[in-house]
DNA sequence: TGCTGTCGGTACGTTGGCGAACATACGTGC
DNA sequence: GCACGTATGTTCGCCAACGTACCGACAGCA
């Protein structure tokens, strides 16, 4: 493992919303041992069902967490990313995932020995407030995705994801085809194509080949459903660490 | 405040799992400063949006966990029971609650300070642990209900509802009209009427006017979905108390 | 005993989203 | 610049579930 000069490490740390809620003599021994990897859409974090071998504190992109049916069909029940970290379960105490995570925007995570992150956490109040703060937001977030998968239409919905992507890459430009984003949905692929030519018809996006941006926000959030609004207000943000 | 006899207050720790993981010195105090309500079907123990007063330990019945939407609907994201606690937003940091928790079995709940039990979890590591399987546990529950919600049918997930609330009550008398458990699976009235007819010519269930009885619980297990022996499988249980 | 409110059963037209299929367009590599 | 693989666009019939409505049955109460 390459020893990373201090600059790189408090680089690290400042660009995950739980890592910085560290207090500063613990974050040594955490940042020393762990390390930093990128990843690309598509990559496979974490498979359902297979241990879940470290905690990765995304520092930038968009990690989904999805569940498989046994009808073949995939659903993503949340998303996380520099506000919290993947592998919950085994933080929690489970060895085998519940859900897949997959890397959605690509990014920057930063992997941290499960033990050791317990310990901290054990140790350091602010640390394991902060983490509690972000359980609480995967709760909000999955009960709230329950909630409109079952109320809520495709262009609701669609919307909503489209949003929330946009929040987390820091870019209107999502690249994705409507193809993977109706896995995501656990809606038919052309149901996507067609609720998307209607937002590109209202002016609210444009489309290359596997790029979909975002060029009116307020008006995809008059189409969205409220849930868009209450998981956005629930989860930790780096600028304003202590809302809750 | 009654004070209660030893024997009442062991009989009431050994009625959760949590309750049960405590460390014998650490009881005492938890349990001579609490107290134990009976809660009938439809209370309402917490309102989404209002402060969440206590923590609420089940020692029996069942407790749905709600969402409310801005069209009127209620959408049932998850029920705990002795296995868990009510108050789960507080306990890790939220004054506010963002679920309702209504009765649906009547029992027992014994209710504590959230301040008290998050210094206990903090001294006692098998309570911590044990708690910290209990909101493993929930996500688990909420993620599959999104999964659900949005891939199976009305009469899938109804079989599912009666099959869980059999289990927790411990009878298969339901006491329950088909308006309250629309509600609770967000459908119309008359879509769960039509479902348990067919349950009841298939011998399944019988009726009476405000119960529904569970006549053949594995014939209902045919019916509905994996999702569930999922959360059957992820909710830990009072004779296996360390299953995970 | 009869009244009244709640609950359960059923019907009817409507619709959002599905499965399946086919057509077109893009763009990378040969 | 052509070919092939992948992505997008569109159609069609179908069905589960919806909104709405009405009616009968039950049960507690006057």
């Amino acid at each position: 493992m390459p020893s990373l000069g201090r600059a790189v490490l408090s680089g690290v740390r400042s660009r995950n919303n739980l890592l910085l809620s560290l207090t500063d003599g613990r974050i040594d021994s955490l940042l020393a041992q762990g390390r930093t990897e990128r990843y690309e859409r598509g990559d496979l974090l974490v498979k359902l069902g297979d241990p879940i071998p470290d905690l990765g504190f995304p520092l930038s992109g968009m990690i989904s967490l999805t569940i498989d049916t046994s009808e073949g069909q995939t659903v993503e029940v949340a998303v996380t990313g520099r506000e919290g970290f993947v592998g919950v379960g085994r933080f929690l105490g489970r060895e085998i995932s519940d859900t897949n995570a997959v890397v959605q925007v690509p990014g920057e995570v930063f992997h941290a020995e499960p033990r050791l992150v317990q310990e901290i956490a054990a140790a350091d109040a602010g640390f394991s407030a902060a983490i509690n703060r972000f359980l609480n937001s995967l709760l909000v977030e999955t009960s709230q995705t329950a909630v409109c998968n079952q109320v809520h239409s495709v262009e609701q919905r669609t919307a909503r994801w489209l949003l929330h992507a946009a929040d987390r890459a820091g870019t209107d430009e999502l690249q994705l085809t409507h193809e993977f984003l109706s896995q995501m949905l656990a809606v038919r692929r052309s149901s996507v194509t067609t609720v998307i030519g209607i937002f590109k018809r209202a002016g609210l996006t444009s489309t290359k080949r596997g790029l979909i941006t975002v060029a009116d926000r307020e008006g995809l959030r008059g189409l969205t459903c409220e849930c868009y609004a209450i998981v956005y207000a629930a989860t930790p943000r780096l600028d304003q660490p202590s809302a809750m």
